[in-house]
DNA sequence: AATCGCCCCACGAATGTTTCACAATGTGCC
DNA sequence: GGCACATTGTGAAACATTCGTGGGGCGATT
């Protein structure tokens, strides 16, 4: 799970990156000055960090630089100021991306997903997040109310995301002795499973239907 | 050097664009219809896309997702409409970058270069990979989506590359009972086997045929 | 009794498979 | 080369399978 460093001293600004962030299943780090920002990178290095520029101990672009002499961790500014030129300062000083204060923070946490995209699938947000004691599963931040068979299937369908499950398998996940029940249940409850997560993201498809074969979860379209 | 393609019905606009970007050393296509650039992209495939919304054809949205089919290729959307709903939604479709007109050519330059440097050098794996578990094979890095018969068809094809399998042999390996299938089927299965082979690399012809004897896989043409 | 989750069924739609007819291409013979 | 014959490619249609969906029944839980 990939976790995000912020560094910015507007505690009101910080407040709705952690929670626009933490809602789509990253973890976050708050710290307000420049230097305690390298200093914690050393010690527990971050997999993005965002930098507000205008810092009380010294600017934004100094960390980067300072930064860059011993980690390649992406780097997301934020500026008060929208000039031209700081935003080509910024990005040739080896940033990932600028953004203009007043930003969306849904937009901040779809380009921290989109430039996490591309430095290796390791940090790739869980996008689902299992709970086994409480039998909860989230998704993207949000509580799924699931019954105990939709909740079973989808656990076995993420615990190995990709392959793909015939229905025999997911009958026997759920609990149901193989040969007793109709196999085609299980259409029944991944309709009702898609039907809860179409609610959350209506585009996505994570499950897939394999013709013939089975269904199994694809965390590339969740 | 980087290839750069730039899809923008404007010619003034692409002009600029391709100056900043032959200027920092890139090498770059300009073409306006958004099929066109899909076509394009399957042929002669470029490192980064920048990617007009509103194309004369199909919007960049949706020319982005279709493109998303076949390639991870990054995609830097450019808008004239500065809204955020728009950018969430351009960046949750796969897209890296989302940039507002009127833009800064300097700055485009410099987002592209801080995106390129994330996706690091392309690696080229291995033509085709044969993943059982997932009932997957990947050609060129691509993901085929194949029937049950075409996977079994190609599965068998490349277990054995260059040896000439008959057409009972094939229907053999597709589960048919030799004597009871139409041995001229397996034409059909190939026929289509190819047309989705096609998609991914136009010219090469990995399934030859040998007249009179059968089909076979020949990895010299892949 | 009302609600809810689960099982079962059946229909239509989507998809895959088989078959066929005809066009295109290759092969051997004169 | 030109011809007859054999084999393969292609497109379309018929056929078969599989899946998505809505709905009804039944028992458990409230």
């Amino acid at each position: 799970m990939p976790h995000i460093l912020i560094v910015e001293d507007e505690a009101a600004i910080a407040d709705t990156l952690i929670f626009a962030l933490q809602g789509e299943g990253f973890t976050t780090t708050w710290l307000s000055l420049g230097q305690e920002a390298l200093a914690h990178q050393r010690q527990t290095p971050a997999d993005l960090i965002i930098l507000d520029i205008g810092l009380p101990d010294i600017t934004g672009f100094e960390t980067c630089k300072q930064l860059r002499r011993f980690s390649e961790v992406p780097v997301m500014f934020l500026s008060a100021r929208d000039g031209e030129i700081d935003r080509v300062v910024g990005l040739e000083i080896g940033a990932d991306d600028y953004v203009v204060k007043p930003f969306s923070p849904r937009e901040v946490a779809a380009r921290v997903r989109a430039i996490l995209k591309r430095v290796g699938p390791a940090v790739t947000p869980a996008v689902f997040q299992v709970d086994l004691e409480r039998m909860q599963i989230h998704y993207r931040g949000q509580p799924l109310s699931l019954t105990r068979h939709e909740f079973r299937l989808l656990q076995s369908l993420l615990d190995q995301p990709e392959r793909v499950f015939s229905r025999e398998q997911l009958l026997d996940a759920v609990g149901v002795a193989a040969d007793a029940g109709y196999e085609r249940n299980i259409d029944s409850h991944i309709k009702s499973l898609r039907s809860k997560l179409r609610v959350v993201a209506a585009d996505a498809e994570p499950i897939q239907t394999h013709r013939g074969l089975g269904y199994s979860y694809s965390p590339g379209n969740s």
